[in-house]
RNA sequence: GCGGGUAUAGUUCAGUGGUAGAACACCAGCCUUCCAAGCUGGCUACGUGAGUUCGAUUCUCACUACCCGCACCA
């Protein structure tokens, strides 16, 4: 298979965010104000193009399957519930930077260890981890010592993270990126979880957070979706909603942003189950779901997450990558995360997790597989899909090709002409009558071939025009086809049924 | 957070120390019998805040936002 290279994404950065902008997809938050660095805003056409999206994943996800039931968990939960999933103390990085090279290292990958020679310590030495730090630790140190001229017994060296440094070593630490000491600053924390209080007195019993995730309101509702909902394992409980991080740097448009939404769904299997076939089993459906809203699949690609490198409740995660002008990034995260987050919650809340299983006549804690998706990374790599220029009759064209499940409006109706009153009234008919059903614009100015060359720019699959014979003759209006711009007559009787047949849904 | 660049109309771009122009787009009217036609008219901009100056969109500084690279992304 040849590799997907961020090249094979058919538009670039700048022509994407300027069509956004152009046709009311996004708008930068509170632009009159000069904008604020990792918000967005979605126009008219964005947010249906993003409830379409949402609306298409609840559809499969939920109602199309009879073992997932759906949750919709406030955005502010009890602070607890952070210090039992982990974000309150692991959401964080600690950071330290090189204050003369400007480099940024993250503080639990930085080395460091005191250089004892004859008893006595003649500096310290530092490294970056890796395999090989131990060696190139040992390396420093010995051409520390040849430099100082130090004779004697070296000890050996004790590496440790520079999060555990002492204040008083931080000055003697070198830089790896110079070697020189004295350049490296404290580890700062960055905590990405927002915080807020509740209620109107601002003291610190009242902090709380925006979650950073949905996931957390699963796990935490779990027992009460239990009880109330005759689920039997396995079983999966979805949620859409908000969530939140103050990211560091939100970078490349939409893709990281500090208010964002996330579709997620944890599906939990008995702990004995093999993990690994549910997991392969998601990936696949995932990867699916995303081809049949209209995501090229060639821009797909998979990345597997290697073990070493897992986080500590993982036992694997897969990653569905997607080719965004930017680069190859992370679409879909599906990771298998046993049973860590439900046992937290147990032992933080005191509460039993478990499930009683009435064929083993035994409890358990489930284990759990999270496919995890964020909805803007999706609206991103649609719109990067769809978006391609072609020509016709010469002229170059741009249109969206939106699967017709996710198009802004799924038809648009037109009179040929505007100022003949009988073609006027006929088109308003159809379009009020269509309008039932789905989202349709109605456009009566300028030149016909104009107005469809409109509807192609914002991914309108089906144009319908009235015209003279329409009226006169046979009762036929022509629908013409975004993708191939053919036209074809259908009865005016026929024609719901002949759109609903190529819409869907 | 660091370095570099950018900021003029909805978009893409001109331009000036003395109140800003084009193209396309958009709106209205006329015309128009199926792929961005024509004519007429119209709307809309110097990112924000200071400073220098008689006068700043232009020069200076700060801020903000965006783009590129680095770093970061439990």
């Amino acid at each position: 298979m040849p590799e997907v290279t961020a090249s094979a994404c058919p538009i670039d950065m700048e022509s994407l965010v300027s069509l956004c902008k152009r046709r009311g997809f996004i708008f930068p938050s509170s632009e009159i104000y000069g904008g604020l660095n990792g918000f967005f805003d979605y126009g008219p056409l964005g947010v249906e193009l993003k409830n379409n999206i949402k609306n298409a994943w609840w559809r499969d996800m939920v109602h199309r399957r009879d073992d997932i039931v759906g949750l919709d968990a406030s955005v502010i939960m009890h602070p607890k519930v952070w210090e039992a999933s982990g974000h309150l103390e692991g959401f964080s990085d600690p950071m330290v930077d090189c204050r003369e090279s400007k480099m940024r290292y993250r503080a639990d990958q930085l080395f460091f260890a005191p250089v004892i020679v004859a008893g006595e310590t003649i500096g310290y030495v530092s490294v970056l981890e890796d395999g090989g730090m131990e060696e190139r630790a040992a390396e420093r140190a010995h051409d520390l010592k040849r430099k100082l001229g130090k004779q004697g017994e070296m000890e050996p060296l004790h590496l440790r993270e520079y999060t555990e440094a002492r204040p008083e070593e931080y000055a003697l630490i070198p830089s790896p990126a110079t070697g020189n000491p004295g350049s490296l600053t404290p580890p700062r924390d960055f905590n990405l979880m927002f915080q807020t209080y509740v209620g109107a007195v601002r003291e610190e019993e009242a902090v709380a957070y925006l979650r950073p995730e949905t996931a957390q309101g699963i796990f935490v509702d779990f027992k009460s979706v239990m009880d109330t909902s005759r689920v039997k394992l396995p079983f999966g409980i979805a949620q859409i909603g908000k969530a939140f991080r103050n990211e560091i740097t939100p970078r490349n448009f939409i893709f990281r942003s500090r208010e964002f939404e996330q579709m997620e769904m944890e599906y939990f299997i008995p702990p004995e189950e093999d993990w690994q076939v549910r997991h392969r089993e998601w990936i696949d459906w995932c990867r699916n779901w995303l081809v049949g809203i209209g995501i090229r699949p060639e821009l797909l690609s998979e990345y597997n997450h290697p073990t070493e490198k897992l986080a500590f409740y993982s036992r694997g995660t897969t990653d569905i990558m997607f080719a965004y002008p930017f680069g190859v990034q992370e679409l879909w995260g599906i990771a298998a995360r046993g049973d860590y987050d439900l046992r937290q919650h147990q032992e933080h809340a005191g509460k039993s997790m478990e499930y009683f299983d009435e064929s083993r006549k035994s409890r358990y804690l489930p284990h759990v597989i999270e496919p995890a998706l964020g909805v803007e990374r999706t609206l991103l790599a649609v719109i990067c899909s769809a978006y391609m220029q072609d020509e016709v009759d010469g002229e170059s064209r741009n249109l969206l090709r939106f699967h017709p499940r996710v198009a802004p409006y799924k038809v648009a109706v037109f009179p040929l002409v505007k100022n003949k009153p009988a073609l006027m009234e006929r088109a308003d008919a159809i379009q009020e009558r269509l309008r039932r059903r789905w989202h349709v614009f109605f456009d009566v100015s300028g030149a016909i071939g104009r107005r469809y060359r409109r509807q192609d720019e914002i991914g309108t699959p089906f144009g319908v025009t009235v015209d003279f014979d329409t009226v006169e003759k046979d009762g036929c209006v022509t629908v013409r086809d975004r993708d191939t711009t053919r036209q074809e007559r259908v009865s005016e009787d026929k024609l719901e049924g002949y759109l609903a047949e190529r819409i869907g849904d």
